[in-house]
DNA sequence: CGATCTTACGGGATTCGTAAACATA
DNA sequence: TATGTTTACGAATCCCGTAAGATCG
């Protein structure tokens, strides 16, 4: 009762060929089987597809009738197949992933180029999003992976990376700093800082290393984006405290880079998964590329 | 590597249930069947389609991507079986007929609403053709009946049913042959007679009548349409002949019909077939419905 | 009589169900 | 520990190929 593709392949070939000896052929299949393939056929479908005799073979009207239905639907079927198999060998498929602002303007584009020219039929789907929003976003499983900062110890999540990002004081070329080599927590306790909202990664850091030295930041100014505080520094309000790998201070002649000489001014950063999720293989292949830049060798 | 339409059917059940044990007593299965049929599947798709513990199981993203692609296919296929079963059982269908303008216009629009009443989604494909055209498009299957006129034994052609079609002569209500019960050959001969042009079955059977009798009839008028011909016989130009199955002349108070007294005024009919086609489960229901109007009993 | 479809039958693969093992909340 | 999935295995079924039979041109 079951309607089985390789009885509609075996309707559609002899269809085709107008013989079941040449579509036998065709199917890689004795004649014999073909001819109770087509029966079977028949049966399910309680109506004769071919009139035949030992001489000719043609469809009935029936037949006819049925066969570009059949032969579109197997068709879809097979394009179907064919997607799935496209989705399980990694070679299409959507990146789901959300980050942090930092890398979604850093190393992610550049790895999305990267992994384009890889695989040109790979999709993606980018969220940026603060720490806590990228894991709630992965535990609701919207994204698929996270790129996020802040140390997390969770039962529904898997930590496929864990590393840091050095944080950096950001000033002005003509900025007393500008001629050291490094800066210590000291000196930025003495100068005005320009610093990332409360509820960010890079806020939480700087406040714990603060505190913990025993000093408080004098605040010159709040911004919500990393863009407006690198124009607070440009335009000589203070310096800010980035992590190194932000995009908006590179190739910007006004500004200098200085290392911070503390071992608290580091953000953690993590790549995490839900647990018990299955990627596609399409991402487990970014995860791949990832990690190649995020932890080389 | 073939797919199987049973392990589509799995993966939406357990997709739609989320629980092996509760999709398996859905498809009627064990449950351990289900697992092997899972996992059949996500071995010919070569990836993972549901990240499942003992406790939980959930449609991985490719998974969930492919359940849409995967249902909307096994409907359309579905569909397609529904629709051919349809087929199979002359609850669907189209009868496609040749038939003789005469009976386009009296039998055929009568039987197509008796059939349409018992068969709803009967569909009907009618040629109206001379004689030999109709057997032409029987024979080129461009139609798969044909209700023609004329013997004809032809080794392609089957005939499933053959008969007679009385001819009359068809007057003005002021003839002189209005007032008698019936008319002879001679009789005809002896009028101006409007008849239908060389090539119907009508005029050949005409022919061959006057001929054998030895006669020759006058003829005034030589129309193509049998309409032309009552009209023609309505302004007084003289006697036609028609089938007395003519819907043409069936509620015209002006016109009479008189029996001819001479056996060979019989158009033969036939209700004929292509030797060897299987005529479609509707297309046999209309034929004995045919057949029971044609030769009742 | 020759090419082609159909039927018959034995072997092998597939698939099912039962039972036991395994895993997780 | 209890619920639910996986593994193991024997039995039934399905399906194929070979060989013999039937049929039409």
């Amino acid at each position: 009762m079951d309607l089985n593709l390789r009885d509609i392949r075996a309707f559609i070939a002899v269809a085709q060929t107008g013989s079941f000896t040449r579509a036998a052929s065709r199917l890689h299949l004795s004649q014999p089987a073909l001819t109770v393939q087509i029966r079977r056929l028949e049966e399910t479908v309680g109506v004769r597809l071919f009139d035949r005799n030992s001489r000719n073979v043609a469809l009935t009207p029936t037949g006819r009738e049925l066969l570009p239905l059949l032969q579109k639907s197997l068709h879809d079927m097979e394009h179907v197949l064919i997607d799935a198999r496209a989705l399980g060998d990694g070679s299409s498929g959507t990146v789901r992933i959300a980050c942090l602002p930092t890398f979604a303007a850093s190393v992610l584009p550049e790895l999305i180029q990267q992994v384009k020219a890889a695989v040109p039929r790979a999709g993606f789907h980018v969220r940026d999003a603060v720490a806590g929003v990228v894991e709630t976003l992965v535990r609701h499983e919207e994204v698929d992976i996270g790129l996020t900062g802040g140390e997390l110890s969770d039962a529904e999540i898997d930590v496929l990376y864990a590393g840091a990002d050095q944080l950096v004081a950001v000033l002005p070329a003509g900025h007393a700093f500008a001629r050291r080599k490094r800066v210590s927590l000291t000196d930025l306790a003495s100068v005005p800082l320009v610093l990332t909202a409360q509820g960010t990664s890079v806020r939480a850091v700087v406040d714990g290393a603060f505190t913990s030295g025993g000093c408080a930041p004098e605040i010159a100014c709040e911004p919500t984006y990393m863009m407006t505080a690198v124009a607070m520094v440009r335009a000589g309000l203070g310096v800010t405290i980035l992590p190194a790998s932000a995009r908006e201070v590179r190739a910007e002649p006004e500004l200098r880079v200085r290392p911070i000489d503390h071992d608290a001014f580091l953000r953690p950063i993590a790549l995490i998964k839900k647990r018990g999720r299955t990627l596609p293989p399409i991402t487990q292949t970014f995860v791949a590329m990832l990690l190649e830049r995020l932890a080389p060798g």
